[in-house]
Parts: C-alpha cells; sequence; structure tokens
RNA sequence: GGGCAGGUGGCGAAACCGGCAGACGCACGGGCUUUAGGAGCCCGCGCCGCAAAGGCGUGAGGGUUCAAAUCCCUCCCUGCCCACCA
C-alpha cells in the first residue's frame, strides 16, 4: 500500500496547480454559471511572516472560494499584499531595514507562505500597494477627489503621535491612544488635506439597510455615522461691558448657534456652553470681562488630548477620585445669552467638554436633563431645572388603573420638608391613590391629611403630572395611573386626627432639608417605584425658592442625578403637558429654530507626515496663490499633478525617519519638492505629505481586476468598463471585524464615489461581508510575551497544509473564531489517515497503482448507506454555504465511519468515493486531487461539480420515536414511517419501561409529534 | 457608561423555527494486536449510584408549556468594539 506523504504530494499539487492555471478564471468570458468574486483582505506583511490569524481567515474564504468553484461558478480569489503604510514603516525602523528593501523581502516571505497553504489563489492578479502601477492609481484617485470637490484642505487640530510622529485620523485613536504604538495622543493644529466622507454621511448610513453584511458590522457602521436628528436653535448674545472695539452686533454673528437632540428641554437650559476653539471666544474677546483667564483656559484645553480631557471628565469608576477630576470651564464674564423659549438672561461658558468638532461647537445647557450638564452645574452651582416629567413605563390594558398624588410640604419657619418614614428606614414624600369621586388636588390634600395629619396650607400649587406604575417585589406592575403633585406650603403645623390605611399606620412624620431627604431616599423601590416621586420633590423645592418660601436650598446641589428619557413638558409655558417628543418640533418651531440631521461621522484626514506612502499629487504655486488663480476658487495656488505625470514616485530617501515637526521626510528632498507650477509655469511646490494607508486599500479589489492577464488597462478605458461591469461587485468578502467602521466604511464611500462620477455601475463594493473570528491558543490570547503565537509553517511541516487547514476549520464556526489546540490536530490528522487508506484499500494493493479499482458492485450496497451519502451531501452542502465548516467536517467525519463499516459488510461502490472526495476537496485540496487523480481522473478535483443529493434518497422508511410520559423518556418504539397516531400509541403503551412508568393511571392527554416523539400525560 | 457576541462534560464544541442535551473530535480509562514510540483496531466515558432501577444536570433565580439549552422576565459573569457626539 502506498504510504501517505503530504509533504511530497502537497509541492507536487501546488506546482502543477500554478502550471495549469487551475484557479484562473476566464477574466474575459466567465465560464459556466458565471464569475464569481471571492476577495479575501489582504494582508500587510509587516510582522514576522503568516500570522496563523492570516491563515485561518485565508483558509475560510477559499474554503468557500472553492466550493463556489464546484457549483460552476468561475471564481476569481486574488492575493495582494497591503505593504505601503504606517504599519510596513514601522516594522522596517524596528528591523532597522529600509522599508523599500524591506518590502522586497516581506513580499518574498509572505507569498511563499502563502502558496503552501493550499489555496485557490489567481497568482497573475496580485497586487502590491507599494508597486509605483498601483499607487499610481491611488493617486489618480486622489486627483479625481480633488477635481470633483472632495478633497480639500483646512487647518484642524489633529490627533498627533508623538511616537509615530504623524497625524492620526480619530478611527486611529483607541482610548486617547496610538492604534499601533499604543503612545498618548497629543493635539496638534496642522494644515491637513480631508476627502468629504461627511458628503455621503447619509447614503452611507441609507444603503446598509439593502446589503448582506454580518449585522454586528452594520450596527458598528450606524454607530460611527451616528446619525441623530434635532434642532438649531439661536441664543441671542448681550453684554454689559461697554464696547472697546466691537459691537456685539459686528460679531458677524450676533448669535449663538446650538445643535441639540432634545429641544422640548430648552426652558431648562439655563446656561449656554462654547468649545474652547469656538470662534466667538476670539471674537467677543472686548466684550469679556475675564478674558485672560477665558484665553488661558482655551489655550490649554486645545493643547489637551482627548485622553486628558475625557480623563477630566466623569471618571466615576476609578476610586483615586482626586479633586483634580471633574469637569472644567470658565465663564465668560460679561457676556450673557438670551433663552428663546423664555427672555432669560443666562451665563455663557467655555468648557472643554463640548467639543469643537461636533455640531455647531456649542450647546445649550440643560442639567436637569443631561450627564454631563448635571455634573458641570454641580460643581459650578449653575441652576437645575426641571422641564420635563419622566414616564416610568407603559400601562397595559389589563392592569388596575388608580390615579394618584402626592404633595411637597414645605414650612417656611423651619425650612424644612414634611416626608413620610416607614419603620424600615424608607423615606418617601406623603400621597398615595385617590378614593372615588376625588380629583387631583382635593385628593391630594386627603391624602396628605390621612397620612400626615397637616391640613392648614397657605398655598397648593400644582407642579407636575406622571404616568406612574406601582410594582410589588416582583416589580411586576399591580397599578397604574395618572399621579399628581402638589407644591403645598404651610400656614401652620397644626394637625388633626390621622387616618392612615392599615400598611400605613406605622408611618411618621419627620421634618427635612431637601437635600437630606434625597441624601435618605434610597431604594424606595425595594417595595414600590416611586422614583418619579423623587423628581416631583426637586421640581417642588424649585418652585419653593422661586416663590420665596425656602431660602436655604441650594438647587444646585441638591439633586443626585440628571433625569435621561422622556416624558411630558412641565415648567414650559403653554407647553406644559405636552409629550415630549411633539414638543420638540413645537418649541422648536416657537423660537423660529430649524430642524437638522446631524451626523457624528468626520471627515476622513487623508495627511500622513510619513515617508512610506503615496506622495499626495498636488502642487502647490505661491504665484498663482497670490493672484488667487487655481483649480479650486476656494483654495487659490493649488493644482493636482497631471494624471499624465502620474504617478508620483516616491523617491529613495535614506533617512525616512519621521522628526517630527509635523513634515514628512520627503519636505527635506528638494529634487522632490521642487517642481514647476502646471499652469503658469513659476517654481512651485509639491505636497510633500503621503496619503493614508485606508487609501491604498479602499479599490484594491479593483486593482486586481487591472492585473488581470497581464493586461495595461486602466480606468476610464472602455474594455476596463467592461471588465468591471462583469466582476463587480465582490460577492463573497471575508475578513476581520477589526476593520468594520475603517477600512469598509472608506471602501464604501470610494465605490459610491466612482458611481458618481460614472465609472461603475454599483453603489455598494461588497455584496456580502461576513467577519471571521479570532484564534486563541489554549484559551488564552496569542502574544509574543506569552510565547504562544501559533507559527503555521511549523504546523504545516509537521502535519501538512490540509491537516492544518482543517483542524483550523474544525475547531469551531468561522465566524465564532477558535481555540488552537496542539492536541486537537491530531483527531484531523487521523482522520486524514484514513481517508487515504480506505481509497488506497480499494486501489488493491496487488495490482498497479493504474489499474481498475476493485469497487464494489453497486446493488449489493444497502439503501442505508446511500442514504447516510446523501444526507451527508445536504449537510454539508448547507453548512458550508452558512460557512459552519466545523459541522461540515464533523458530517464527514460520520460519513466515513459509516463508510468502514460498510466497507467490512459490502465493500464500497464508486459513487461513495467520487462523491466522498468531492466534498473534501475544498477542506483537504492536496490529499483530494492526489487520491482523485489515484481513481483514474485525468482532470482535476477542483474543477468538478460538486455532487447533489436527491430529495428522495434522505427519506427515512423506520424511525424512532420516543416514548415519554409527563415529558421524561420512558422508552422509544420504531416504526415504519407514516405510522399512524393510534397505532404509535398502542405500540407505545406495550413497551415494558413505559407501562411501568405509567402504573396503571389514566392517559389524559397524548402529544404526538409525528416521527419523533410521543408524549403521554397522565 | 453604551453596543454586540457569548456562558452547555476534564477540553474544543453539537443541538437553539421548543421535541431523546452533549453529535463530531480531543483528553482519559479498559481491552486486543507478543504492543519500545505521539502507530492501529475494539469498548467505555455528563454527575450521584458496584450495578440496575432511579434521580440530578445547559451561569443564577423565576415564568410560560404536555415538553425549555432553545421563548419571556430579573440578575450575575466573560470576551470584543465604542465611549463627554449635545
Amino acid at each position: 500500500m502506498k504510504k501517505y506523504n503530504f509533504s511530497r504530494i502537497e509541492k507536487k499539487w501546488q506546482a502543477k496547480w500554478l502550471k495549469d492555471k487551475t484557479y484562473e478564471p476566464n477574466i474575459e468570458k466567465p465560464r459556466k454559471k458565471g464569475k464569481f468574486y471571492n476577495l479575501m483582505m489582504f494582508p500587510y506583511p509587516s510582522a514576522e511572516g503568516l500570522h496563523v490569524g492570516n491563515m485561518y481567515a485565508f483558509t475560510g474564504s477559499d474554503i468557500y472560494g472553492r466550493f463556489k468553484r464546484m457549483e460552476g461558478y468561475d471564481v476569481l480569489e486574488p492575493i495582494g499584499l497591503d505593504g505601503f503604510g504606517i504599519h510596513s514603516e514601522n516594522y522596517a525602523l524596528k528591523v532597522g531595514t529600509h522599508p523599500v528593501k524591506q518590502s522586497k523581502v516581506s513580499e518574498k516571505r509572505f507569498y511563499q507562505q502563502l502558496r503552501m497553504i493550499g489555496n485557490g489563489f489567481a497568482w497573475q492578479e496580485h497586487v502590491e500597494t507599494y508597486d509605483p502601477e498601483y499607487y499610481r492609481w491611488t493617486q489618480w484617485l486622489f486627483v479625481q477627489m480633488w477635481r470633483h470637490g472632495l478633497a480639500y484642505r483646512k487647518k484642524q487640530s489633529v490627533n498627533w503621535c508623538p511616537k509615530d510622529k504623524t497625524v492620526l485620523a480619530d478611527e486611529q485613536v483607541i482610548a486617547g491612544k496610538c492604534e499601533r504604538c499604543g503612545a498618548v495622543v497629543e493635539k496638534r493644529e496642522l494644515e491637513q488635506w480631508f476627502f468629504k466622507i461627511t458628503e455621503y454621511a447619509g447614503r452611507l448610513l441609507k444603503n446598509l439597510d439593502a446589503i448582506d453584511w454580518a449585522e454586528k458590522v452594520k450596527i458598528a457602521q450606524r454607530n460611527w455615522i451616528g446619525k441623530s436628528e434635532g434642532a438649531l436653535l439661536r441664543f441671542r448674545l448681550t453684554s454689559d461691558v461697554p464696547s472697546v472695539g466691537v459691537n456685539i452686533k459686528d460679531v458677524g454673528r450676533p448669535y449663538l448657534e446650538v445643535f441639540t437632540t432634545r429641544p422640548d428641554t430648552l426652558f431648562g437650559a439655563t446656561y449656554v456652553v462654547l468649545s474652547p476653539e469656538h470662534e466667538l471666544v476670539e471674537k467677543l474677546k472686548d466684550r469679556i470681562s475675564n478674558f485672560k483667564e477665558v484665553a488661558a483656559y482655551a489655550k490649554k484645553a486645545a493643547g489637551k488630548s482627548d485622553e486628558e480631557r475625557i480623563a477630566g471628565g466623569k471618571d466615576l469608576s476609578s476610586h483615586k477620585a482626586s479633586a483634580e477630576r471633574g469637569k472644567t470651564g470658565v465663564e465668560l464674564k460679561g457676556i450673557k445669552a438670551i433663552n428663546p423659549a423664555n427672555d432669560e438672561e443666562i451665563p455663557v461658558w467655555v468648557a472643554d467638554y463640548v467639543l469643537g468638532s461636533y455640531g455647531t461647537g456649542a450647546i445649550m445647557a440643560v442639567p436637569a436633563h443631561d450627564e454631563r450638564d448635571f455634573e458641570f452645574a454641580k460643581k459650578f452651582g449653575l441652576p437645575i431645572r426641571q422641564v420635563i416629567a419622566l414616564e416610568t413605563g407603559i400601562p397595559r390594558p389589563s392592569e388596575e388603573r388608580r390615579d394618584g398624588g402626592c404633595g411637597v410640604v414645605f414650612d417656611p419657619r423651619t425650612q424644612k420638608y414634611a416626608v413620610a418614614v416607614h419603620p424600615d428606614g424608607i423615606v418617601r414624600l406623603f400621597g398615595g391613590g385617590f378614593n372615588d369621586g376625588e380629583d387631583g388636588r382635593e385628593g391630594t390634600l386627603h391624602e396628605i391629611a390621612e397620612e400626615s395629619g397637616l391640613y392648614d396650607f397657605s398655598h397648593v400649587e400644582e407642579i407636575g403630572t406622571c404616568f406612574a406604575h406601582y410594582r410589588n417585589r416582583r416589580k411586576q406592575v399591580y397599578r397604574s395611573g395618572l399621579t399628581k403633585c402638589f407644591l403645598v406650603i404651610l400656614r401652620s403645623d397644626k394637625v388633626k386626627e390621622r387616618h392612615p390605611e392599615p400598611h400605613e399606620v406605622n408611618l411618621h412624620l419627620e421634618w427635612m432639608p431637601a437635600a437630606e431627604i434625597v441624601k435618605n431616599w434610597k431604594g424606595y423601590n425595594q417595595e414600590r417605584d416611586l422614583d418619579h416621586w423623587l423628581a416631583f420633590l426637586r421640581e417642588g423645592v424649585a418652585r419653593a425658592i422661586e416663590l420665596g418660601y425656602d431660602t436655604t436650598s441650594n438647587p444646585a446641589h441638591f439633586p443626585s442625578e440628571a433625569l435621561l428619557g422622556v416624558g411630558k413638558v412641565v415648567n414650559s409655558g403653554k407647553f406644559d403637558g405636552v409629550d415630549s417628543e411633539e414638543a420638540k418640533w413645537e418649541i422648536t418651531k416657537f423660537v423660529h429654530g430649524e430642524k437638522k440631521t446631524q451626523f457624528h461621522l468626520r471627515d476622513w484626514l487623508i495627511s500622513r507626515q510619513r515617508y512610506w506612502g503615496p506622495p499626495i499629487p498636488m502642487i502647490r504655486c505661491e504665484v498663482c496663490a497670490a493672484a488667487g488663480k487655481g483649480e479650486n476658487k476656494e483654495m487659490p495656488g493649488w493644482y493636482a499633478v497631471p494624471e499624465k505625470d502620474l504617478p508620483v514616485k516616491l523617491p529613495m530617501v535614506k533617512d525616512f525617519r519621521p522628526e517630527g515637526k509635523g513634515e514628512s521626510p520627503l519636505a527635506s528632498v528638494k529634487t522632490f519638492y521642487e517642481v514647476k507650477c502646471p499652469a503658469c509655469g513659476s517654481k512651485a511646490q509639491r505636497e510633500t505629505d503621503v496619503s493614508d494607508t485606508f487609501l491604498d486599500s479602499s479599490w484594491y479589489y479593483i486593482g486586481y481586476l487591472m492585473k488581470c492577464n497581464n493586461g495595461k488597462l486602466k480606468i476610464g478605458d472602455s474594455a476596463f468598463a467592461e471588465r468591471m461591469r462583469v466582476w463587480l461587485p465582490v460577492d463573497m468578502y471575508i475578513g476581520g471585524a477589526e476593520h468594520s467602521v475603517l477600512h469598509l466604511l472608506y471602501s464604501r464611500f470610494v465605490s459610491m464615489a466612482l458611481h458618481d462620477w460614472g465609472l461603475v455601475d454599483f453603489e455598494e463594493p461588497f455584496t456580502t461581508f461576513r467577519a471571521h473570528g479570532l484564534v486563541i491558543k489554549e484559551g488564552a490570547k496569542m502574544s509574543k510575551s506569552k510565547g504562544n503565537v501559533v507559527n503555521p509553517d511549523e504546523y504545516i511541516k509537521k502535519f501538512g497544509a490540509d491537516a492544518l487547514r482543517m483542524y483550523l476549520m474544525f475547531m469551531a464556526p468561522l465566524e465564532q473564531g477558535g481555540d488552537f489546540r496542539d492536541s486537537g490536530i491530531l483527531g484531523i490528522t487521523r482522520f486524514l489517515d484514513r481517508v487515504w487508506k480506505i481509497t488506497q484499500r480499494v486501489l488493491d494493493p496487488k495490482k498497479s497503482v493504474h489499474s481498475a479499482p476493485a469497487f464494489a458492485d453497486t446493488h449489493h450496497v444497502p439503501d442505508g448507506f446511500k442514504r447516510i451519502l446523501h444526507k451527508t451531501i445536504k449537510k454539508v452542502t448547507e453548512d458550508i454555504e452558512s460557512l459552519q465548516y466545523n459541522t461540515a467536517i464533523s458530517a464527514l467525519m460520520i460519513l466515513l465511519n459509516e463508510a468502514e463499516k460498510q466497507e467490512k459488510a459490502t465493500g464500497l461502490p464508486r459513487y461513495f468515493f467520487e462523491d466522498f472526495l468531492k466534498l473534501l476537496a475544498p477542506f483537504a485540496p492536496h490529499i483530494m486531487e492526489e487520491l482523485w487523480r489515484e481513481l483514474g481522473n485525468k482532470s482535476s478535483i477542483h474543477l468538478e461539480s460538486l455532487p447533489a443529493y436527491e430529495e428522495k434518497m434522505l427519506k427515512e422508511n423506520a424511525v424512532e420515536v420516543i416514548v415519554q410520559v409527563n415529558g421524561k423518556r420512558r422508552g422509544s418504539v420504531m416504526v415504519e414511517a407514516g405510522t399512524s397516531e393510534e397505532t404509535v400509541q398502542d405500540r407505545a403503551l406495550s413497551v415494558e419501561t413505559v407501562a411501568a412508568a405509567l402504573r396503571g393511571q389514566k392517559v389524559k392527554r397524548v402529544i404526538y409529534i409525528k416521527g419523533k416523539i410521543i408524549n403521554l400525560v397522565i
């Protein structure tokens, strides 16, 4: 018997496939069922060779591609390297090699490794992003963005990584640290190139609904785009500082514009806040009496990294909470804003918790209903006014409806409020459910008198309503109703006899200052969910202060939290009682505000002050700039490099190290940056920054098509347009979830732009996207420091690529990732060994390999075996389609177990081997090819069609029906398929163990699930 | 703090449109092949019982149902992503 030598077999077929162009599709005219573009995220070859995570992803994608090929599609499965950019440059820095040289070394190593894993790559179509013939088109893309008004330059405070010495996009800053090197990110003001991706925000969001992508990636993109519906509101500004320079009306905008998603809370806006970088801070300098202080604050805030700004914000989690922590800000003294809703004069602050880059860079602060404003207001003693009575839930019709009321009872002489104290320490307001025929005011005063005895009041005023739910210990709602709240001012503390309800007899009256009540309020909802009464208390106290009764409470200090959520508007003049959702637009209209949709998405920062990337193909001419001339009116002096001059080749710069001056190393290469102005011919300067790596990878799926058949096609050619029409969009894209928002969003943006320019006929580049999971080792993350990194080379050497591929896929579903355990791979090795042997046995050791194999006569093989085979075909086909390779492999193992039994009984028919090997071919391509050829086939198994299952072959003729008594298994009966319920029941009753369980009791009910289970209920 | 995914034997995991929990594989135990090894074959393997009978078992607690890993409610834990976005 021939021995199984995977090493020899794998090498042999890898060479043969390459020679035969087995995996090269017919680009011009796809064969058979048509094209299938099977794309996997290309790797960046920076680290120490191919990682097992790469191999996991590639294998997962390759199996799918091979499966589609065997389904009859002409599959394009290209591969390339994303080797241009910071990560590759950093690797070069680390190993001390020049990136030009290093890229060649990495390329060789990666491609060599990639050839060993057994993927069906179309090698002719490979691309490398650092190849000038590739980045010619990356630069071309930049030029198109410029020509279409989507590229612009602006000075911006940007994220600056002090270690990588470059600008980072927001997406590359993780919790204030650099995504790649982990250094704390700083802020710097630099002129940068941006792409207007925000112009596409709406479409990028909307199209998500129509594409077949992993749901979590869609969610991540939706969150990133971050659409919010709100309003732009204007606050007039006034000043009591005598005008020195500018008149307040002459600052360009005599009002402050804010964006808010909660215009319904406008009446509760008790101050406004500008971001430190807001233009009005500078413009109003003459009107700000403490400008020095303000300017110092703004300067400090601008230099702070986001990390520091956030650290200054709420950090309630850490116990090291020092007094230093908390929000910071400075009031603009001398300036006031007018709340347009109630014409109230309110203070203006500048604080770094407001971001300059979002909305209008200014907010109206509603501390009662926003956590951040609340925290700020508390710290600086600013007023907090509740304007929303929260809804505590939605009642169900079945629940008993009972309205009620409560009172905030204040004694002006002692400056204290009345509270009901329960024996177990629970504190609440006086009040309760109304009796029949009572209304709000009368009923509430009645309840107060009943519980506290108090009845002599000088002032009673309704201050709020909410729809409340009362819950039992299990938090189930047992009663719902409208609850009203009244502020009640005591005339005298005369009391009459109490008539409390039985459960309230132990209740007693206590007087406390507002803050103390709030402090003692803890956990009232242990028994009933009455936290809305706390909101009423705040409301009542605020009103008592307003009326001048309460002179000791400081409303800024006693509430314990902001009230988030929606409900009915209160304290808002004529809008009182309106649902907050409605009030949003009514109030917006009332103050002549404007409805506005705001996106979280920012423009794409393209510039990188580094060496290893495609130079941005732009030229700056000072002469034209001075004359106001240029390709873009708004940006005089700027010209795109003419397309005939592309690519702008990256010059060889020996010292490519970033210097940290905010300039690319190219800025010191005179021969590079000195050029002639394309318009006027005067001395001009080339842009010396390079572009972001994500621009390289945003269009690489098109790049592969350019390389097809060694073509020299280009975008814009009609032949290339036709090629793109045939092959795009990508049918299946598999990659890591870590690119959910970066690469995938930019690619979508670019393809949408190409579509708008009339160059491609699709908007979405990837029809289907699936994210593979992560590979961990023995339950732990792989890392070099732990020394537990799986090196694929070693395993391929030891077990073969087929075994490694299959083991990786057997661990768990592809989308889940897997736990790599060294011992586990042996199971796969054994399996492949048995597949090898069972095939060798049929090839009869006595004859030569080339003579006819000794198959069993088909007629001798029972239908039962064929049924198992067909069930396996069905299962494997379906599982591959849904990327559940683990269960597909398991089904194939079961089939082999059955086949070995069958072999002993009757021998195995030819059809078994053909189908079995084909089903295994996507998983273990080398061995299957070898065995397939040994069976006498002349062409590749990978170009064969998958076996099809026959529906009629799946039907069992005898089935086991489980017999349950009261839902517990007590036995089973074998019956013919289609046996009537009565017969099954009779048979079930005659089973000994079933009869024993019934113990002669009468069967009350029988549930029969056809062919599966019969449950006898007694 | 928010979003997403998940929690099932000693381990990786199956089953999840409610219907025999633990398929398949690893590890482990026993046997066979006169067996030096990470070789092969057969048997066993959730837990408590010598065993049978039986009972208990899918993060915890409750609920719906003839029947719950699966559906509902409350809570706990882990991983990943995001996080002052008004």
